[in-house]
DNA sequence: CGAGATACCTTGACAGGCGAGGTATCTCGT
DNA sequence: ACGAGATACCTCGCCTGTCAAGGTATCTCG
């Protein structure tokens, strides 16, 4: 968990989405394929991932629907939307501009 | 402004920092040029600004001291002091890992 | 039968961003 | 002389996203 969550403040939306946009999946299998892919750098406290699917479902980005009784716990899957697909897409231009701004604010100077 | 400032929450400190590594300024100038490099895509308020100068002053990252007396509105100038240059080089570090984690998490897949 | 993993969820506190409002000085056009 | 707009500073209180802490239930393995 080397990246602290305020700098990744905002971004929580766009990384459901995307993980979303491969295929359906529940909570507990999103988080664990972020911190994977993440290489373990971050990762979604559980409270965060809760809050961040009410909302997103509440926008109308992604929706829900319990999955079938088999063993173990029940999973809750999220499916995203057409809607959904959209914001990704705007996110992920979002996210390519702030790259750009942020590397010129940020960028090391040589005096 | 087509950055939204929940994507830029948490880099204020930094971006603060890395221009006053380039020497000393006050709160208007300092606004105006990252306004400026960021090529209008960003732009602190105020009250984000003067916020984030109270809040670097008291963690001993920047100190201050008002402008001499000349003409126009008095200015109250910042500088960086050491500790602030450590933190702006952790930040710099941070940000680079930010992006290689986001950019996989975020990432266009082909399926 | 207990520990640990899987899997879900809520509550309340905290911190940063910022809209709105306020003060004072200087310049420029009329 | 006067008003508008730029420069330059600052505070208060709201909003929103994060998350520590706490809770429920099922399955597996020793």
């Amino acid at each position: 968990m080397s990246i602290s969550a305020d700098i990744l403040r905002g971004h929580t939306d766009a990384i459901i989405l995307a993980q979303l946009a491969a295929g359906d999946s529940y909570g507990y299998e999103i988080n664990k394929n972020v911190s994977q892919r993440a290489g373990g750098a971050y990762g979604f406290k559980e409270a965060t991932l809760y809050t961040a699917f009410k909302r997103l479902e509440q926008n109308g980005l992604i929706r829900s629907y319990w999955g079938e009784d088999g063993p173990g716990a029940r999973r809750r899957y999220y499916a995203i939307t057409l809607a959904g697909r959209e914001q990704l897409a705007a996110d992920r231009q979002e996210w390519s501009e702030t790259k750009a701004v942020l590397d010129a604010l940020i960028e090391q100077k040589e005096g």
